[in-house]
DNA sequence: ACTTACATGGTTATCATACAACACTGGTCT
DNA sequence: AGACCAGTGTTGTATGATAACCATGTAAGT
């Protein structure tokens, strides 16, 4: 019997409950830029927690840029919330139009990228490309090794456009559709689906090599929204 | 005299401070994926500081993805680094190269944005867009309120499109792209590039009033391509 | 031999309290 | 009016204690 256990087990810890509810306070509005925080004391009473929590819960916030603090005159919420750091709430995304929202943003980067590789992709570029797919034929659908070449198979695209961010931002954002899709664990499994994936990716493949950028954004476009149906991702307007 | 003081003034928190001491073990490698940290005991009497400020910088590390802990187990080292954060470095980015990386990743962003928002559109976001732009009319070019009343053009437009997270992820990028800008300081002033700047928008204000995307997308194009010639990045290709 | 139950030590998670450092307020004195 | 000063509230830090939990070893039971 192949049991199903939870992932993760959503940290228990206290501190990062009171965080998430701060900052969902600050996030729906109800804590303005500028206002100042309950003290300690009261945040603490009202959760039902100790100060020395509450002060964790602060310290996190804090370095995430959300607010800040002084000694001696208490904790705001900061102007500009996201100072140096970006940061996506795992609880926010549950929800499926969060969900959907980060899907379109990849798929946006994805398409570009694609785009881009098309025109600067390098020989060794192509190499890499090569060697994942033919690692991803042999690896059954669905498996470690497969999501973990396809992984790499879109991180060498983003790569490709030789632009330093693309990989940062594009693994980042992919990171959270791909916990959030493990998550929901509906993913079907089936040899069809193998080869119909196998296909979307060489023809970005083609379109890369052949240096085509418009042919390698629909190729990639084709293979987000077959990706989009394979999750369960039905309603999904494009233009 | 105009002083410049330290952007950052380095948080007295001595949490902080043990943060990044513990952060900067991680990135020299003294402290490899999978390694167990010493006891928060440990930690307390080597740093010279109460358990209680080792806890708050450790849930700050933890809230960053580098390390996890476990209760009765210890705290360890993660794997993967980045798990919910993306930084961004400032040092970094004064390079030429990544300054037109990140430039070029806004333009993505914003471009597809702009389409987006011209399908999606409300007529609350045209009467915020207008607002702007005759805000931004009676303010002189470069001035605070005119660049205030920019970024908020363009953060109405990522609102726009109804993707929950356009608007995060475009402002954290805008918010460096402008930070670099600054700090290089070689901007232009002149009341052409006003009537011009004025005219950029208000194309992309009709495309997206119009509904029509395409345009809406060149729009926004020519207008980061009049942007990047008036902050002097000239050598940019497009396709 | 193998499994189960229990005991023990170590670690994190949380709580409670106390004190120090700092900001703000209001009154007093000059 | 302006300077000084005490009082109060808040955050920052320290300290000790307790609960929950993991890992390991040992004894009891099968």
């Amino acid at each position: 019997m192949t049991l199903k256990l939870d992932k993760v087990n959503r940290g228990p810890h206290l501190s990062t409950l009171v965080a998430s509810s701060i900052s969902r306070e600050i996030a729906q509005g109800r804590l303005m830029p500028g206002d100042q925080l309950p003290t300690e004391q009261q945040l603490a009473q009202t959760f039902g927690v100790s100060r020395n929590v509450v002060r964790e819960a602060i310290a996190r916030l804090r370095s995430e840029g959300r607010i800040w603090s002084q000694q001696g005159r208490g904790a705001f919420v900061a102007d500009q919330p996201n100072a140096t750091t970006l940061t996506i709430d795992y609880e926010a995304l549950q929800q499926a139009a969060a969900f959907q929202s980060l899907f379109e943003l990849r798929g946006i980067l994805e398409v570009e990228a694609a785009a881009l590789a098309a025109k600067r992709r390098t020989g060794d570029d192509l190499m890499t490309m090569k060697d994942a797919l033919v690692t991803m034929r042999d690896a059954p659908y669905g498996s470690v090794m497969w999501l973990k070449t396809d992984l790499e198979f879109h991180k060498t695209v983003a790569a490709a456009t030789g632009n330093l961010y693309m990989v940062q931002f594009l693994t980042f954002v992919s990171e959270r559709v791909r916990e959030s899709i493990l998550a929901s664990g509906n993913q079907q499994r089936s040899e069809d689906l193998a080869a119909v994936t196998l296909g979307e990716h060489q023809r970005i493949l083609d379109a890369i090599e052949a240096g085509d950028g418009d042919k390698a954004r629909d190729a990639m476009r084709a293979h987000l929204h077959g990706a989009a149906n394979r999750v369960g991702l039905a309603g999904e307007q494009s233009e």
